[in-house]
DNA sequence: AAAGTTTCCGAACATGGTGTTCGAATATTC
DNA sequence: GAATATTCGAACACCATGTTCGGAAACTTT
């Protein structure tokens, strides 16, 4: 009871299509049917298979989702000392650094954002599900660390390009876990 | 040369009509019909003086930089100590608590929230020019106080209402200066 | 390899929101 | 009160969404 070898190609022909238009466009600037053109499948087709435009972006990402889980279940297991989920998060996002709009400031990214900030939080709680987070509630530590990837993400691919993966990768963990140095903000917080 | 009164009147009804559905629809489900019913203005008239619905929400935010500015600089006045820029920012913010849900997520609340990051980036740039950052970028800094202040703010509104300004920027200042701890997130980072 | 099943296609269709146009009616300013 | 500016409302063209349908094609099973 295989899945249908057609079910297969149509839905890879859409995943592909997809990634393929964000290099190039805006998410919100891609309609159903730039998609559709650039897959070759037919209207019919694509709504027996998603509902909308951002299922299939919800799906696509499920790709995403399998690596994070199996960097987890490796270091857990071979308990590698460099190779944490957020390191190997680096290292996926340097491959796609020729997709600027993808997490473009502004509404065109926001919807991407958004849809890797929800993986990447979902991990964070499978990976810490009951660590003692101290006086911080855990829902308040597991967003902050979100934003702190997205942002150190962001600025990374817009403005410190001349870093590398493993470069950049330290500078988010020194600001979630050691913070902002007291002097420089005293008079702001 | 004074501003003709209709345009005032016209324009007002639309702030009006937009922020009161806001209350009670998510910004992405309003339409431009919703508002012009709500406000009793006609179509032709709506587009005379914006864009479109995102223009309308962008000039609505004006008042709200206004009232922000005008918030830092009577603070400043003052200068009670203790009462640093962010402090002050979360008082302010408690007053709202009724209205910002509704604009916390989706698009609608990307819009105001990317507004609301561009006013507290100039305040923190204008308060720190040239503070020392240590070996962090000055510019990452500045971007992670930023989400690390919507962060915790958006936390606070939806899901830590029992807590006061007080309380909630006690955990923003810890956030931003200590960091999390190490345990909680090992096997993440 | 043939029968039976599933999927794909593509064109048509209904729906609903967007933004524009126009002359006539109305409000405002000077 | 005359000149000017704004508003109205209805109609219009436009575009994207999501659905429907029967026939064609691909796949699976035996």
């Amino acid at each position: 009871m295989a899945v249908d070898r057609r079910v297969l190609r149509t839905r890879n022909a859409l995943y592909d299509a997809l990634v393929s238009l964000i290099r190039r466009k805006a998410y919100d600037l891609i309609t159903v049917e730039d998609i559709l053109r650039e897959a070759g499948i037919g209207r019919a087709t694509f709504y027996a298979h998603f509902t909308s435009k951002d299922d299939l972006l919800e799906r696509s990402l499920d790709r995403l989702r399998e690596l994070l889980v199996a960097t987890e279940t490796s270091s857990k297991a071979a308990a590698e000392p460099g190779q944490t989920v957020s390191r190997v998060f680096f290292d996926h996002v340097a491959q796609y650094r020729d997709i600027p709009v993808a997490l473009a400031s502004g509404r065109g990214g926001t919807i991407v954002r958004e849809a890797i900030d929800r993986i990447v939080a979902e991990r964070i709680k499978a990976v810490i599900p009951s660590e003692p987070t101290g006086p911080l509630p855990r829902e308040l530590v597991v967003l902050h660390i979100v934003s702190a990837l997205n942002t150190t993400l962001r600025w990374w691919l817009e403005r410190g390009q001349h870093l590398g993966p493993a470069e950049a990768h330290a500078l988010f963990a020194r600001l979630v876990l050691k913070g902002v140095p007291k002097e420089a903000v005293k008079l702001f917080i």
